[in-house]
DNA sequence: CGGACCACCTA
DNA sequence: GTAGGTGGTCCGG
């Protein structure tokens, strides 16, 4: 670092949206229930710039009332954008305050943009001899770097990369920064809507640029294009210096560099903490405290604590290593910049613990009896893998103390693990103790593989929290952040990352295996503390012990039974498929006259709408592109043939991929069926959801789709496949919750309730409904369900809108009670900030006040929807839990296989079908009392399809 | 090779 | 309009 003075300026809009966005999937909500992602995610740039860099000077630059210049140029200049997310406007004026308090410069001035801003100031600076970096993601920066001004970029898993001359050169492929704007003139950008010169892409933008040297030298020179290109490019000149002129970086703003105003003085430290604790802000505090506290210690480079970004990666629920899934850091790999240091959090090394691996022999012996002395035990199983049917054991973590904990490491030989285990078995089947842990049926299920049962009271952390919060996520990394500050060690750490190189946990030292292990039971003990505390409120004690619980169990017994597969039939199917989608392939290629990919929507799209210009106006999607989505091809496909080939080929070609091509390769090898994963914690209304593969998704509605379920077949001759799935569970449920009685009698009748709800809206004779008459009413009927609009219900059916809303209004007319029940749900939302279900699930909804109306509707949608649909998540899973008893209990050889969300597959030994049939209808209908009676279809076949 | 986006499968 | 998952293309690190 030289002596010389040097500026720091920040594009505050970029790194708001790069903050909030940062946090998307796992947005900071405080107690108030203010999303804070985006000031959080700024002010750790900004902190992190500042104990990085520790400048001298230092403003932050905002944007305001946009670009009038520009604007008054082109109309539609940026005017494509989205709207500015809600979590985004309200941080705003957060960081306005806590930039003053910081008593760091805000640079704005009506009518510039940002951009503009930081362009004039860094030449202003740069004239008084300043070395200048914009601290900023967007490349149309890369213009302005000169010899003394630099972009100070952000990248990607944490760290900065600096741009000066060279590496904008290398970066464009341009001589000169400045050529970045003819560049970006000739290519466009989307997200600013700077339109480019048509048919000019990254590719032929550099191309130009090395030909030509600037969109001038491009327009003068067209002689030497050809064919389209040169039409295209003639046609566009002026669209092309017009875009130059917007990708145009403005350096005479009226705004004076003042070096005086721009020092970073000291932060008025009190009025930031108040702030701070005010959106509460625990670790921000203290890393706020920290850099502004430290002497300025020039560089990080010293720093060497945590290493953890923003776990973006970590996926699902990690347990052990193995031949690994998830890498922690995204992107490359070479440290340009070293890791950011997020925050202050504890790590193994920084906090007292005493972990211990147990040695063979004596030792275990002890080890053992002093566990079966406990009443409640955490423990974390390492493996070589992550799939629990061939995972083999390599040691097991146990702890019962915070801080404390003890490693079994297993040997690989199978019958000597096999000898150990059976050491461990009196804990494991103990009825007395306690097992706690985080994703237990993970550890269940490769317990099993060992024969051993785990008995006993069981808290999974993961599912705790689950109902705690089921907006978040819930990995254990997270889970230890937020409510322990405290950062486990990675897996990454011990077994690299996801790639030929990395390691199976067999291979990582014991003793790091031990300290790895350990400190994962230790850390879930931690929180199961913490998490029994907050479900002792309201219902979730209830649910989380009756339902969620005991469901684990059963969900791993079913994923480890896995369903037969007809393989063979599969394989003819995808032949006839073939053929069918060579067909097709043909026919599309003739009528346009090319061939291309039919696969990629880009391509698509430029072939009907540019070269057959089946539409005068097509529609786009939000990046620009012709869409070619279902609903808009199927206006087009009765004039067009291409089109109804277009959308055959695609029905096609989805179900040969996902389905019948990708299932047999999903068939496990030691078992020879197919076993899914039944996820518990990530659908926000409390339903299941399944992958590896899905079987919640298996084709039913069109002939050719349907096919694929004749694949799933009985485990022998011997069985039978029963379905029994309840009929219109999620209407019942509204009817007895809004006790709208003309509905109550309908189902009370059995009557079939679309051709009631038709007779009583369309005030017809029930038997005279005609066929359209009830597939609109079912329309409705479901429309409901979701939360209607005159628009939606329009655009499902043959019904304009003001029919739709027409329809809409008998409806609420003919059942009052339901329109009543809706308004209570969103007013009971509005007050109390959730919704729940009859078990008293909740689902929080932040949105619910907003003032943005478009966010707000989809809130009180959800008030409507989230109770229904996870009523019959509940319902579905209290006879889930009891049918699995008495199947056990009976010591029966049927088995229960799939759940897809209303409906139960199960693979019935043909001498009990008629125990199984009463018993599982029985346990299914008397699941839950509600005032409308459930009611439980059931079919019988040889296959899923005949099943139903 | 991973993420964004599109399209399409289910209840 | 609700709730999910998967596969293909395309682009950038």
């Amino acid at each position: 670092m030289s002596d010389q003075k040097r500026l720091f300026l920040v594009d505050a809009y970029a790194l708001i949206f790069r903050g909030y966005y940062a946090f998307i999937k796992n947005p900071r909500i405080n107690s108030k229930g203010e999303d804070t992602s985006a000031i959080m995610g700024f002010m750790n740039s900004l902190l992190d710039v500042i104990k990085r860099e520790r400048p001298d000077h230092l403003a932050v630059c905002f944007d305001k009332g946009g670009s009038a210049d520009r604007v008054e140029m082109f109309e539609a200049y940026k005017a494509n954008r989205d709207e500015t997310p809600e979590g985004i406007k309200t941080a705003v004026p957060y960081i306005y305050e806590i930039l003053k308090a910081m008593h760091i410069p805000i640079m704005v001035k009506e009518g510039f943009e940002a951009d503009d801003v930081i362009g004039t100031l860094s030449r202003q600076a740069e004239k008084e001899g300043y070395k200048v970096f914009m601290v900023t993601p967007d490349k149309d920066f890369a213009q302005l770097v000169t010899d003394n001004i630099f972009m100070y970029r952000p990248v990607f898993g944490g760290g900065y990369e600096t741009w000066g001359i060279p590496e904008v050169k290398k970066k464009f492929e341009v001589d000169n920064p400045l050529q970045v704007i003819d560049f970006l003139g000739m290519m466009g950008d989307a997200s600013d809507n700077i339109p480019g010169l048509p048919g000019v892409g990254e590719k032929t933008a550099k191309k130009f640029i090395n030909q030509f040297g600037s969109m001038e030298g491009l327009l003068e020179n067209t002689d030497q294009l050809k064919g389209k290109m040169k039409e295209k490019v003639e046609a566009n000149s002026e669209l092309g210096l017009l875009s130059k002129k917007l990708a145009t970086i403005m350096l005479d703003v009226p705004v004076d560099f003042d070096a005086k105003d721009f020092e970073l003085d000291h932060p008025d430290i009190e009025k930031v903490k108040e702030i701070f604790q005010n959106l509460e802000f625990r670790r921000l505090t203290d890393n706020f405290l920290k850099t502004f506290s430290q002497e300025a210690s020039t560089s990080a480079s010293t720093e060497n604590t945590t290493k953890k970004e923003v776990p973006k990666a970590a996926s699902k629920e990690q347990k052990s290593a193995g031949a690994g899934q998830f890498s922690l850091f995204g992107g490359d790999d070479s440290p340009k910049t070293e890791t950011v240091s997020e925050f202050t959090r504890k790590t193994a090394e920084t906090t007292t613990h005493f972990y211990q691996s147990i040695a063979p022999g004596m030792a275990t012996q002890l080890f053992v009896k002093n566990l079966l002395n406990q009443s409640s035990v955490c423990f974390d199983t390492e493996t070589t893998g992550l799939n629990p049917l061939t995972a083999e054991l390599v040691g097991i973590a146990f702890s019962w103390e915070a801080g404390k904990g003890f490693y079994m490491p297993f040997p690989e030989d199978r019958n000597e693990a096999q000898d150990l285990i059976e050491i461990l078995r009196p804990f494991f089947e103990s009825e007395t103790i306690e097992k706690i842990g985080q994703n237990l049926k993970y550890d269940i299920k490769v317990l099993a593989k060992y024969n051993i049962e785990v008995k006993g009271k069981l808290f999974d952390t993961m599912l705790a929290h689950y109902l705690i919060n089921p907006d978040m996520r819930h990995n254990m990394d997270v889970l230890a952040e937020t409510y322990l500050n405290y950062t486990p060690i990675s897996i990454t750490e011990l077994i690299g990352k996801k790639g030929k190189n990395q390691l199976s946990m067999r291979e990582v030292p014991i003793e790091k295996q031990t300290e790895y292990a350990v400190e994962d039971a230790d850390i879930t003990l931690q929180l199961k503390e913490h998490f029994e505390k907050e479900l002792g409120e309201a219902n979730t004690q209830k649910l989380f012990n009756d339902i969620e619980i005991p469901l684990l169990r059963v969900l791993a017994s079913m994923e480890l039974e896995g369903i037969n597969l007809d393989k063979d039939f599969l394989s003819s199917l995808s032949e006839a498929l073939n053929n069918d989608i060579a067909n097709l392939e043909k026919s599309i290629f003739e009528a346009a006259g090319e061939e291309f990919n039919i696969a990629s929507p880009k391509q698509l799209g430029v072939i009907l709408f540019e070269k057959m210009k089946l539409v005068d106006k097509p529609k786009k999607t939000k990046t620009g592109q012709y869409s070619t989505a279902e609903d808009v091809l199927s206006y087009l496909a009765k004039d067009h043939k291409i089109i109804q080939d277009i959308l055959e080929y695609r029905g096609l070609a989805k179900l040969k991929s996902t389905y019948v091509d990708a299932l047999p390769l999903q068939v496990e090898d030691s078992t020879g069926r197919v076993h899914t994963d039944y996820i518990q914690t990530v659908a926000a209304t409390g339903r299941l959801s399944s992958n590896n593969p899905n079987l919640q998704n298996i084709p039913i509605r069109t002939e050719r789709g349907r096919q694929v379920r004749k694949a799933f077949i009985p485990r022998n001759e011997e069985y039978t496949l029963l379905a029994a799935d309840y009929s219109q569970i999620e209407l019942r449920i509204i009817a007895a919750l809004s006790e709208e009685e003309t509905m109550i009698e309908a189902f009370k009748n059995g009557e079939d309730i679309h051709a009631s709800t038709a007779s009583r809206v369309f005030n017809v004779p029930l038997t005279e409904v005609t066929r359209e008459q009830r597939s609109n009413a079912k329309t409705v009927n479901f429309g409901i369900i979701y939360g209607v609009s005159a628009f939606g219900l329009s655009n499902q059916t043959d019904l304009s809108r003001s029919e739709a809303k027409e329809l809409i209004d008998t409806y609420y007319e003919t059942y009052p009670k339901l329109k009543a029940y809706m308004s209570k749900q969103v007013d009971f939302a509005r007050d109390n900030g959730y919704v729940q279900t009859v078990l008293g699930r909740r689902r929080y909804l932040k949105d619910i006040n907003s003032r943005n109306a478009v966010v707000r509707g989809a809130a009180e949608r959800n008030a409507v929807n989230a109770p229904i649909q996870g009523s019959a998540a509940d319902i579905i899973k209290i006879a889930m839990i009891r049918i699995h008893e008495k199947l056990t209990a009976g010591n029966y050889k049927s088995k229960m296989l799939l759940q897809v969300h209303d409906e139960l597959v199960f693979d019935i030994y043909k001498p009990e079908l008629e125990t199984m049939k009463t018993l599982i209808k029985t346990e299914m209908e008397k699941a839950y009392q509600l005032s409308v009676p459930l009611d439980v279809d059931l079919d019988i076949g040889d296959n899923w399809l005949e099943a139903h």
